[in-house]
DNA sequence: AGCTTATTGAGAATTTTTCTCAATAAGCAT
DNA sequence: ATGCTTATTGAGAAAAATTCTCAATAAGCT
């Protein structure tokens, strides 16, 4: 399972990163949701924590986190952070793009073979997790509407009408 | 292997698009291509067959050959694409985050076990190919300097120090 | 309590992607 | 060929996402 907020920050004062507010207030709030979260969700909550933190810390707190292997980075059409598995070694992530759930893909004999095969090209996989986009169960069944636009131009959400910035991020 | 130009063309003429130039000339850009290109490089090579072909056109033609399977779409930092490969099962994509390199991965049994792990799991990946990101064996072996920032806050590129617009797309 | 300097916040600036709408041209039918 | 219908385009604005700048702040250490 994942570590603790309290181990996270021990391991980053040991490697020499000051302990400071905001950076733990990111944390706690990455900790606590038992999800990935997208830039919004995590500022959002963060501020509750820390009113006063700014968009960039969140940025580079994220960056820093994921650099020291804390976090993993989901890509889907906009990046999403989730704490990162105790599981070090290369395991697979089912990510949902309609609902943006990501689910863990047990390590089985499968994937290990897969990562044997990735070992003899000599490639290195960057990050522990490798991404699957695709539609979870639930948002295929009841996924029959809105799911192939013919000629597209209609893409965006399943959600809301929300102009697509959640909350108070945009410029101004 | 790919499908050629002509090939792409009628299949799209055939759903009900219009074949019009810029199309033809984003089309023959990506078939000419031997592999993944950024929209910036699409659009310079595009312009050189449709001197005025506009930037919404060519992401517009993006989407619309991404979604109807001529294209994938390859998620680095940013989005690249290259022509989808016939093989229509799932596959697997090696994509080295240095130099944007594409290695496909061949169809094993082992990766065909891991398709049968997302069916059980009823998850439906979307696109043809798990992107797996991580260094390629050139890119690796020669990575050894500028490969881990001890405290990052240095990141970026490896090949050059051009503000990152690799060409004229930025606003103005 | 005082020092040093990593880190922050605010806002500007970049970069990337999407949207708007009048003008254009593809495909089809004369 | 000529004309119609309307999908598609180009230009620019706008939105969204990320990064940068720099003076002010506050961790961690004495
Ligand atoms: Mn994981
Ligand atoms: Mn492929
Ligand atoms: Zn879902
Ligand atoms: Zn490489």
């Amino acid at each position: 399972m994942h570590k603790p907020a309290r181990e996270i920050e021990k391991s980053l004062s040991t490697v020499g990163y000051r302990l400071t507010r905001p950076r733990r207030a990111v944390i706690k709030v990455l900790v606590q949701a038992r999800r990935s979260l997208s830039l919004d969700e995590i500022l959002i909550r963060a501020r509750k924590l820390e009113p006063r933190i700014g968009l960039a810390t969140v940025y580079r707190t994220l960056e820093m986190l994921t650099a020291e292997g804390h976090l993993e980075e989901v890509r889907t059409r906009t990046k999403r952070y989730m704490l990162a598995c105790s599981n070090f070694s290369l395991h697979f992530h089912l990510v949902c793009e309609r609902c943006q759930t990501v689910t863990e893909l047990p390590s089985t004999p499968e994937t290990q073979s897969l990562t044997a095969a990735l070992q003899m090209r000599n490639f290195e996989p960057c990050g522990s997790a490798v991404e699957i986009l695709g539609l979870c169960e639930r948002c295929r069944n009841r996924g029959a509407s809105e799911t192939k636009p013919v000629h597209l131009r209609s893409s965006p959400p399943h959600v809301s009408e929300i102009p697509h910035n959640q909350s108070g991020l945009s410029k101004k």
